[in-house]
DNA sequence: GTTTGTTTTTAGATTTGTCTAACTTTTATT
DNA sequence: AATAAAAGTTAGACAAATCTAAAAACAAAC
């Protein structure tokens, strides 16, 4: 049955290229930018926006670039919410490893059905933050802050949990999956080297070597100060591989206490 | 990311008319019985088997209707796999009712990912029928027997598990829903009144009144002949709602010992 | 074996989303 | 300010998937 499938609000398309708007329009963005982050053309582009703006979602002018409006934004973060919801159930239900989550996120999240994403998200257990540590907007509209601070930030002798990437090229998750520097495992950022600022950290059994500008782009959460060795800010309640159901792969965060307010959305909104 | 999202061997169109000609080509199907099966006109049908024949999936010549071709049929049949599994998703995972997982099924069979399959298959503990009942075509190709034996044939006096219904219009499956008698809801066949072949169910606390009709399509399996009274049929291991995830709604059957040989084939392939 | 009626196909148009190529506006440079 | 470069827009075309309207093929009935 073709037609039992609702016409949707938004096409594929249209979500997309809303979710590109609301990731790049600090205040504004320019077509340009707007059809590179697209993959299309900047034809392309000028045409769509003058679309989403007589549906009411943009604030177009020509020549002078776009931003969302309120019901832009609205419509957006439901887009995303919808993305990085699937994107913890493949990591955590399915097994799939951070690296591979966004594309096929990126198709399911045009799946059209409130229920859908109501149930999905119980199902999750409400998560805050998907795999690569981004915040997911909430049911209520609300932005969980960020999961934890750059590695950068954190002092030498300290052990933490990764919680996150901020940069999510493959180039960066590839190389952290395979020194198995993956969310939800545990360290000890030994010493920062003073040449170069090499983070030094120190597994169970491994010792690890992270240059800064890996270390300026990992989220992670520091353990609480009086913590023994192998402790875990996880918290329990959200749905992991089950019986009966054995995943292998990379593991994956978990929804861990909030940290700062100052969400820094780093443009991208994978 | 418009463009990570690979070219699609087959259109969700293409997949949607190969489905429909899968289920109803006994031998050969007409242009206009499948341009109602798909909601399209007769026109549209005649271009799309055009391409499909193109393609090499369809065997099809002006005037004398389509059938499928071997590589037609295994194609169609990914469709189905994917198809029933997501079905199996939304009932057992999410707590979906029998009622409603078809029009969600239909949007998610589209997304593009043998592996996504795989790991759902494995997740759901590679399970043999969907929540009507239906077989689910098996990653090596072969198909399930029958789930069951219609509540028609069952002798009275025997205590049954519904399996699935063979008819699976919103009208039955509402009804069935509304009185109970869903997917792993055990009953008892009391008798089957002479007049009009109504068949008297009994639950642990209710007695139903069953239609001819309402019996000629629902699936059932009988108890095995010296169990008790809550025998239960369900095998452990695939994923039902998990803690931290209460699920309510309608419960969902699991997979079953299998029976007879013929599998029935009911045209309907949702 | 024509005529009538149904089924199927063709022809032409439409919508969405895309493209290339050419043109216009804005911005930067000298 | 004049001009070159960059950014943005329009125009025209195309492919997928659909539609309506009209023509062609087939099936039956008389």
């Amino acid at each position: 049955m073709t037609a039992s499938v609702p016409a949707p609000v938004l096409t594929s398309a249209e979500e997309n290229y809303l979710k590109a708007v609301f990731a790049l329009a600090q205040p504004r963005i320019g077509t340009n930018a707007l059809a590179d982050r697209v993959q299309t053309k900047a034809s392309s582009a000028t045409d769509m926006l003058q679309r989403l703006a007589e549906k009411g979602l943009v604030d177009y002018e020509r020549y002078k670039g776009v931003a969302l409006t309120d019901a832009g934004r609205i419509a957006a973060a439901a887009v995303v919410r919808r993305h990085r919801l699937w994107e913890v159930f493949l990591a955590e239900t399915l097994g799939f490893g951070w690296n591979e989550v966004h594309d096929l996120a990126e198709e399911l999240e045009h799946v059209q059905s409130p229920e859908l994403i109501r149930r999905l998200d119980r199902f999750l257990g409400t998560p805050t933050h998907d795999p690569h540590g981004d915040p997911i907007p909430q049911a209520d509209g609300s932005w969980p802050a960020a999961a934890g601070i750059l590695l950068d930030q954190l002092p030498p002798g300290t052990a933490f949990t990764v919680v996150g990437a901020a940069d999510r090229t493959d180039e960066l998750l590839n190389y952290l999956t395979q020194v198995g520097a993956v969310p939800q495992s545990s360290w000890t950022l030994l010493e920062v080297l003073p040449f170069d600022g090499t983070r030094v950290l120190q597994d169970d059994d491994r010792r690890l070597h992270l240059s800064a500008l890996a270390a300026k782009n990992m989220w992670v959460q520091a353990h609480p100060a009086g913590s023994g060795a192998g402790a875990q800010a996880g918290a329990p309640g959200a749905a992991t591989a089950q019986a009966g159901a054995p995943t292998e792969d990379a593991p994956t965060r978990r929804d861990l206490q909030q940290w700062g307010d100052e969400t820094p959305f780093t443009d991208d909104t994978h």
